[in-house]
RNA sequence: GAGUCCGUAGCUCAGUUGGCAGAGCACCGGGUUGUGAUCCCGGGUGUCGCGGGUUCAAGCCCCGUCGGACUCCCCA
């Protein structure tokens, strides 16, 4: 800016001023509190880790977009954690054979990626994890994706406003296979399946046509890519769409059949472009969509068994999903759910705002405000040089403080003013009993 | 790594053919003898992102640079 600061925040990264923060912990709030009551425990792990932790799994590549460092003088390289799937696994496989099965945790971490800021990516940012570890089933990968419903749903999106959309890798890679993608360009297949958006027509069909797609082959693979069934339709629609036999989409079914008990179908459709893009994905994928189509995914997950046997725990089956604070933010704010007057709601209210009428009557407000706070309330008091009651009245409101209490000249008899800042109906108290009156 | 757009007050912005740096909001102080300001008075809070160049004179023109937003690439 203008006065040229010598330090601004670093790119990608965010200031949370009292009311940004006051939406951070919103939106964390409902996360939690979902997690919570789905019987997900909580559990954190470090920010950094063995850069190992992360390259064994997803090969050179993903170096690039790490924050790597060494410490100065040491030898072992670490970088701050881009995801938390490989913490988990890593902290899943430590417990061994002692891990209770289902394990159900839930994280709320912060991550970094080294990558080009955009509109809904930041390099910082906060990651909601829900996981489920047992036995693969289709009630474990409904309760995930109910969570996160449960989630959404308090934060005011309904079924109108997101779309969680369903597939399955094994499904759609046996449809592919019929269409005669041999098995060693599966990985390209769904690479192309999942940026059938992104990519011009023609390039599209160009790539298709390189999986050693024939032109017939090539039109049911793009009408596949672009296949929306809504969950009404049952899964005799992914059975047509896919064109493969029954039993190859047995496990999309019985998470149907699931979520539909759950009440949820609403929520939902198939949508079997979505492949996602990471390789360790093994079965049921989802992602979580604006209804429109605004903004980017606001989550993804599915199923990925094998993936703690890889790093070093037994062989295990899981699920989960990851949910970032950026585009949920931005999907709430779109949709109205985040105005800045809504953000100012969210910051604590207190529960007595203090006006001493003079500096006189200052000790006597220092007392009565930190009785109040012992006992639990939310007490403050102007900053403002001014005994401009009326000036102070109005910055009582503006916090939205539920009761003002002027000290003035009654207080040295013990008597204050207690006024209701909700209906103006203003009082004398004895100052002995203010806290029992101001008590929520 | 590539591209497009944008940088003037805390915020949103105006600033003419180059001629003393502006408005609204916000904020701060004071007044109205102690009541929620659509009241009155006062306060501009600035390295016009930064560095050069042209010019008597640059917010404005030229070159460079830094920063930001967005897109491509990538996406855990």
């Amino acid at each position: 800016m203008a006065s040229s600061p010598k330090f601004q925040a670093p790119k990608g990264t965010r200031d949370f001023f009292p009311q940004e923060m006051a939406v951070r912990r919103h939106i964390e709030s409902a996360w939690r509190s979902a997690s919570i009551d789905c019987g997900f425990d909580e559990i954190e792990g470090p920010t950094f880790e063995h850069l190992e932790l992360y390259t064994v799994k997803s090969g050179q590549g993903i170096v690039n977009e790490l924050f790597s460092f060494r410490r100065a003088g040491g030898e072992n390289d670490y970088a701050l954690r881009p995801e938390f799937t490989p913490t988990l696994a890593r902290m899943a496989a430590a417990k061994g054979a002692s891990l209770a099965l289902p394990t159900k945790w839930f994280a709320i971490p912060v991550h970094f990626r080294a990558e080009r800021p955009q509109r809904g990516r930041l390099r910082e940012f906060v990651q909601w994890n829900v996981d489920l570890i047992g036995p693969p089933s289709a009630e474990s990968d409904a309760e995930v994706i109910g969570c996160a419903i449960l989630a959404l749903e308090r934060l005011g999106l309904g079924a109108d406003a997101v779309r969680v959309k369903l597939s399955h890798r094994g499904a759609v890679s046996a449809a592919l296979r019929a269409l005669g993608v041999p098995d060693a360009s599966m990985a390209g297949a769904f690479e192309l399946l999942d940026r059938r958006d992104k990519l011009p027509p023609e390039e599209f069909a160009q790539r298709a046509a390189a999986l050693g797609l024939q032109p017939a082959a090539l039109a049911r693979f793009n009408e596949l890519a672009r296949t929306r069934v809504p969950l009404s339709a049952g899964i005799d629609g992914v059975v047509a769409a896919l064109g493969v036999p029954a039993s190859d989409v047995a496990e999309l079914a019985g998470l149907v059949s699931v979520l539909e008990a759950m009440d949820l179908a609403a929520w939902c459709e198939f949508d079997l472009g979505i492949v996602r893009g990471l390789a360790y994905y093994t079965g049921v994928v989802f992602e979580i969509h604006e209804a429109s189509g605004a903004e980017r995914a606001i989550a993804g997950g599915g199923r990925y068994d094998g993936l703690i046997e890889l790093f070093g725990g037994p062989s295990l089956g899981a699920v989960g999903f990851g949910m970032g604070d950026v585009v949920l933010g931005l999907v709430l704010a779109d949709r109205g759910l985040l105005t800045p007057e809504r953000a100012v709601e969210l910051l604590p209210r207190p529960d007595c705002f203090f006006i001493s009428a003079d500096a006189l009557f200052d000790p006597i407000m220092h007392r009565l405000r930190a009785n109040l706070r012992r006992a639990g309330l939310h007490a403050r008091h102007s900053a403002k040089a001014s005994r401009n009651v009326g000036k102070l009245l109005g910055d009582a409101a503006k916090c939205r403080a539920r009761f003002a209490c002027i000290v003035g000249t009654e207080a040295p008899d013990g008597q204050v003013a207690l006024k209701d800042m909700a209906t103006g109906e203003q009082r004398m108290v004895a100052a002995v009993e203010l806290v029992s009156r101001v008590a929520r």
